[in-house]
DNA sequence: ACTTACGGGACTTCCCGTTAAT
DNA sequence: ATTAACGGGAAGTCCCGTAAGT
C-alpha cells in the first residue's frame, strides 16, 4: 500500500467514526481531517469534494458488507448440505459475530445515508440499494431451496422474509443505540433464527 | 388555539417535513420558516434555538406515536377477550394503517436524532427511549397473558419479542426508502404477525 | 410623580445600570426590560427608539451632574469668603462624596458615549460638551477670583487647570475600575488639591 | 514578516481604527474586513471568534503602549543624571510627541475595554491592569529617587503620584474628543510637569 | 504529497421596532 | 395599555473549496 493509499484510508476510516456518532452532514471535513490528524490539502487531493468523500465511505462500507456476507454464507455452506441447516448455521455465525461488530461499529452507515438524502449525491442510494438486494438474494437462494424440500411449510412469503433479516438488523441496530443496551441486537436476531425454525419445523434453539 | 399556538405547530409540521426527508443538520432554519411560510421573528420567538425546535420535534412525535400505540392497543381489546387475539388483531390494525402512514411519513423522525446525536442535545435521546419502552410495554403485557394460557409455546424471550416489533417497523421503514418500495414495511410487519401465529399455535393468516 | 414617569425612570434606571458595566451597543432593550421589569410596549410609549433612550440617558446623567457641581459650589462658598478657601473646601468635600458615589456608580455615564460615537446621534455630544463646560466655569470661576489676589503665583494656565480636574476625576474613574480599587479616585482627587494648595502656597493637608 | 502575518496585522489595523472611533460593540466583523480590505475566511483563519480580535488588539497595544514608555524613560535617564530632571525630560518628551500621537490615534484603546466589560473575555482586563501597573512602576522608581534627594518636598503619596499622570492622560484624551479641542491634552500633560516641579521646588516653565 | 492562508457564502443567532389581541 | 406575537435584517460563526508555496 502506497502512502497516498495509506492517508486516504485514514481520511476514510476517520469520517466513518464521525459519520455513525453525527451523521454526515453534521461532521464537518475539517473534524475529519483534525481526526485523521491530516490537513485540507490531503483532503481535497485525495477527494474532490466532500461528497465523494461520502459516495467512497458508503462504496467501502458496501463492499466490506458484501464480503461479510459472502463469509456468512461460506460458513453456513461449510456446515452442512441441508439448505435450512445452512441457513441456520449463517444465523448463528452472524449471532456470534455480533458483539466483535458492536465494539467497531456504533451503527450502520447506510441509515446516515438512507436518512440524509441528497448530500452525497443520489449515487449513494444505488449502492446501498444494492447492499439489499445482495442480503436478499443470498438468504433468499438458502430460503427456496430450503422451502423445496418442506412442501407442508406456512405460506410465508420468502422474499419478505429473506428482507426481514437485513430489516431486523438495522432495526436492532437502532434499538442497541436508542436503549444503549448492547445486547438488543444479538437477541433481537435470534429471533429472526428462532422464526426461520419454526417455520421449519425445526425445534427452537435459545 | 390560540394565534401563536398555530403558528407553532406550523413551523413543527413543516421542520418535520423536512428533517423526515433531509435530516435534521442539513435542514435550515430559512427553509423551514419558507415552507412554514414564517418569520426569523416568530422562529426565535417560539423557540430559543434550532436545537430547542429539535426537542420539541421530537417531544410532539413522541406524544403523537404513544397516542397511535394506545389506539392500536384498544382497537385489539375491543375485539375479543383473548390476549391472543388481541395482539393479532392489534397487529392486523396496525398493518392496514400503515399505506395510510406513509403517505403522510416518509420514515421514523427518531431515527434521524438517533443518527445524528448531540444535535438537539442529549434530551431528545430520553424521549426517544421513553417511546420505545413505551411499546415494548404495551406489547409486553399482551405477550405475558398470552404465555400465561399457552405453557406449550416455544422458549422465546418475551420482552425481545415486544421490542421486535419496534424493530421492524424501523427497519421496514428504512427498506422501503432505500428500496422506493412502498409495500415493504406492510409485508414486513406481516411477518411479525407470522411469527406471533407460530408461537401460539395459531394457523397462519397470510 | 404619575405612574407612567415612574415606569419612565425605572427604565432609565435600569438602562444606566447595564449601559455602565457593558456600553450603550452592547445594552440590548430586551435586557434593560428584564432588569426594568417592563415590556416592550412600555419601552416604545416611552422612547421612540433605542437611540432616544441613550439621549435621555445623558441628558438626565448631565441635569444630576450639574446640579452636583453647583451643590459643591455652594458648598465652598458657604465654607469662607476666600476664593482660595472655598475651592479647597468645594475639593474637600468632593473627596468626600467620593466613596457614596463609587458604590451607586460604577462609572461615568459620558464616556460611553464620548467612545462609543454616533450610537445614540450627535445630540448626546452636545450635551456632554456642556456639561463639561459646565465644571470648567464653575472652577474657573474660583481660580481667576484667587489668582488676582495671589499675584506672585506660578504662571499656570488657568481654564486648563479648571479642565484638570474633569480630567482626573474620569482618568481617575478608569483607573478605580481597571485596577478593581475603590480608593483610587479620592487619592487622585487630593492630589488635584494639593497642586491647588502648592499654586497657592498654602500648606498641603494629607 | 511571512504573508500571514501580514494580513492578520492588517486586519489588527483596521480593528483598531474602528473600535477607538466607534466601541468594539459597535464595530462589526464585516466592517474591519472591508477597512482591511480581507475576508471572513481570513479573518476566522487569524481569529477564532471576535472575542479573540478584541483580545489580540488589546495585547498588541499594551505592549507598544510599553515600549513607548521604555523610551520615554530611556529619553529621560538619557538627558540627565539627577531623577528629578530625568522625570522632567521624560515628561516633556512626552508632551512633544502628543500631537503626533493624536494624528494617528483619537483615543485610548483601553477605555473601550474598560467600559465594554465582558465583550472580549475578562483576560483583557488583566492585559490593560499590568499596562496601568507598568507606568506605575517606571514612573514611581523616578518619584521615589527623587524623594530621597528631597526630604523637605511637601507630604504626598508617590504611588498616586505616579499614577496620575495615567489619569491625566485618560482624562486627557477623553476631553479631547468631547470638546474637540486636540490642544487638551498636552495642555493637561502640562500641568503634571507644573506640579511635579512644584513638588520638588523648580521653578514652573510654561 | 502535503501545508498554510485565504475567498466567499450560508446558517444560526440575535435584536430593533411594529402589530394584534386582551 | 399591557403583553405576546411577529417582521425583517444584520451580525457572528462556521465551513467548503481554492491557491500559493514547499
Amino acid at each position: 500500500m502506497t502512502r497516498g493509499t495509506e492517508t486516504r484510508e485514514r481520511i476514510l476510516d476517520a469520517a466513518q467514526h464521525l459519520v455513525l456518532r453525527q451523521g454526515f452532514a453534521s461532521t464537518t471535513v475539517d473534524a475529519v481531517l483534525a481526526e485523521a490528524r491530516s490537513s485540507k490539502g490531503a483532503f481535497f487531493h485525495h477527494f474532490p469534494s466532500k461528497a465523494d468523500l461520502g459516495k467512497a465511505l458508503v462504496e467501502r462500507y458496501a463492499a466490506a458488507d458484501a464480503a461479510a456476507l459472502d463469509e456468512l454464507i461460506a460458513i453456513g455452506e461449510a456446515a452442512s448440505d441441508d439448505p435450512v441447516d445452512q441457513l441456520l448455521a449463517l444465523l448463528s455465525a452472524f449471532e456470534e459475530g455480533i458483539d466483535q461488530l458492536l465494539e467497531v461499529q456504533p451503527g450502520c452507515l447506510f441509515v446516515s445515508f438512507i436518512y440524509e438524502a441528497d448530500l452525497a449525491g443520489s449515487e449513494t442510494d444505488e449502492t446501498v440499494a444494492q447492499s439489499i438486494l445482495h442480503w436478499r438474494a443470498g438468504i433468499l437462494e438458502k430460503l427456496e431451496k430450503a422451502a423445496a424440500q418442506h412442501p407442508s411449510m406456512p405460506p410465508v412469503e420468502l422474499t419478505t422474509l429473506a428482507d426481514l433479516l437485513f430489516s431486523i438488523f438495522e432495526g436492532g441496530f437502532l434499538m442497541t443505540r436508542a436503549l444503549d443496551d448492547p445486547t438488543m441486537l444479538r437477541r433481537q436476531l435470534a429471533h429472526y433464527r428462532h422464526y426461520v425454525e419454526l417455520i421449519f419445523d425445526r425445534p427452537v434453539h435459545p
